[in-house]
DNA sequence: TAATCATATTAGTTTATGCTAATATTACTT
DNA sequence: AAGTAATATTAGCATAAACTAATATGATTA
């Protein structure tokens, strides 16, 4: 699974808002997102899977719990993709303004 | 729809990734587009209008072509989603740096 | 104005994904 | 060891979203 269809999901979104303030057991993530989506708690660990299968979450064990953190690596491909993206708008950008400064300074106006 | 939901279909970011290098009429995002995944006009139509809707693209007419350029707009929701978790955990990470500074002075180990 | 080109829209089908229900696994407690 | 708690997994169902085929719209050309 790609990573923005990971986070296409609202319930990842909202697990990985949760995770990224601190590390949360299982249990506690899925009493949040069951009171706030009304989904069960298979519902939640197959999220949960995703996640840690897609570099976005990192576990912990602790006795019969699994913590939750969060893991940044998952976000690589997409801030390579949003700034690839960026770089060409930004140089469209950065002639636009190179052209308005050429216009001011001929005396034509904004 | 929402901004991830968007920016989770292949299709949608080449196309993102066409007009945000310079503006391509609805015709050449066909072609690029038919030659790569295999897909229709009418599927490729369908995926422009919701870069559209949801403020990924703007429109312009030329006759009767439609000229198609990126919108910045589109993607604020994302940064804000992404800066806002990155608060987060760029503080965690802040607050593990000052632990480790914090050990080295005391004189136990890295 | 008829024909054609470029693009958009609609209806209906297919498919991927998210969900539940049931069950399995693993660890702790008595 | 049996019972319980915490979490994961699996199978099957439901639905949203992507696709095709057909058609509509709007602009250009003959």
């Amino acid at each position: 699974m790609n990573a923005f269809d990971v986070l296409s999901d609202p319930v990842r979104r909202r697990t990985l808002e949760l995770i990224s303030q601190r590390e949360h057991a299982s249990g506690e993530i899925v009493k949040v997102v069951e009171a706030e989506f009304g989904i069960s708690q298979s519902a939640v660990s197959q999220h949960l899977r995703i996640l840690r299968d897609t570099g976005f979450a990192k576990v912990r064990r602790d006795g019969a719990k699994r913590c939750y953190e969060i893991d940044p690596t998952g976000f690589d491909d997409v801030d390579e993709w949003l700034d690839q993206l960026r770089r060409f708008w930004a140089s469209k950008m950065e002639a636009l303004t190179t052209e308005i400064e050429r216009g001011k300074r001929s005396g034509k106006g904004t």
